[in-house]
DNA sequence: ATTAATCGGACTAACATGGTCTCAATTATC
DNA sequence: GATAATTGAGACCATGTTAGTCCGATTAAT
């Protein structure tokens, strides 16, 4: 279906919203939950597969929560996505070669290998020092656009 | 999940099975179920959504069976997938701009947005032409390759 | 009439998705 | 030490998707 699972997206934007926060700083789930808008219950399910992966620590009790266990910098959006999906491949015959018996033959094998390796390296080009950043640039410019939205009205 | 479904898979082949034959020549779905391998009873349905699509005109009774509508040359990789699966959108956001309230905000958005132009472009880049052809200079180099090693035991 | 093919759709088993809920363990604080 | 806030582990569930099968109806060549 070539389609992000629900699940990864939230990972990602679970994972984004601690990168955004002061070195060390410890965030829990009820914070992000809100501030990412996913369910609260699910969020933390998520957490406890991205703790296991080891891109998260976690610390118990009162003032317990989450933080990054790397550098944003270290932590590829695509990691972010095979921890909860698993690995990608488009099709079965890109498992390994010769899974499909068919791909020495086959003229669309090629075409799958070259379209899967370019979304790889988009995903992989991707990290969250980068996305961060580019989350508080948007963010000035939304606010310069409301601010310009205010003037035009005096 | 990013994986290509079976049927759409089964249709890419039916189709290339379909563009390798020589011009207007019926093929009924036995002979391209063996020759592609694709479980017969499952592929004439997936012919029926092809026909209906468009892209394949069936002929029924004896030596019945299904040409193509159009040259191989204007059905693209995507036209065939979209056929079977519906349009391709990696992430909700894509589906249009404002579908997630959060996209001007969102800096995975953007992400998305060029990962799917990229993927986008290699599959509507494909045509069954251009598979048809591959296909066969693919079938040549492995007969030279089973020549060869028949020579080398000699 | 017979036969070979598609047409249309009902039906199914198995799996994936997107959650919720509960109880246990940990730990800061009073 | 009691309480409360937090994660940990996992059972549970409703719904949808996938990958088919199967059957009866229709069409047309012989
Ligand atoms: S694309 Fe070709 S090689 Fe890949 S699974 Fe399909 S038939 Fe096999
Ligand atoms: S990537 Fe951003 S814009 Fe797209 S669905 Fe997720 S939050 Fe919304």
């Amino acid at each position: 279906m070539f389609r992000l699972s629900r699940g990864a997206e939230y990972a990602i934007r679970g994972l984004l919203y601690l990168a955004m926060q002061p070195e060390g700083k410890i965030s829990f789930i009820e914070e992000i939950s809100i501030a990412q808008e996913v369910p609260k219950a699910y969020l933390a399910k998520i957490f406890q597969t991205l703790g296991k992966k080891g891109f998260v620590k976690s610390y118990r009790g009162p003032d317990g929560g989450f933080v990054l266990t790397k550098p944003a910098s270290e932590i590829s959006l695509l990691d972010a996505i095979e921890a909860l999906e698993g690995p990608i491949h488009f099709n079965d015959c890109l498992i390994h070669e010769g899974y499909c018996h068919r791909d020495e033959m086959c003229p669309i094998h090629d075409v799958w290998m070259t379209a899967q390796k370019q979304f790889l390296s988009v995903l992989t080009g991707t990290n969250f020092t980068i996305l961060a950043e580019a989350a508080r640039v948007k963010a000035a410019k939304k606010t310069d656009r409301l601010k310009e939205a205010k003037c035009k009205q005096n």
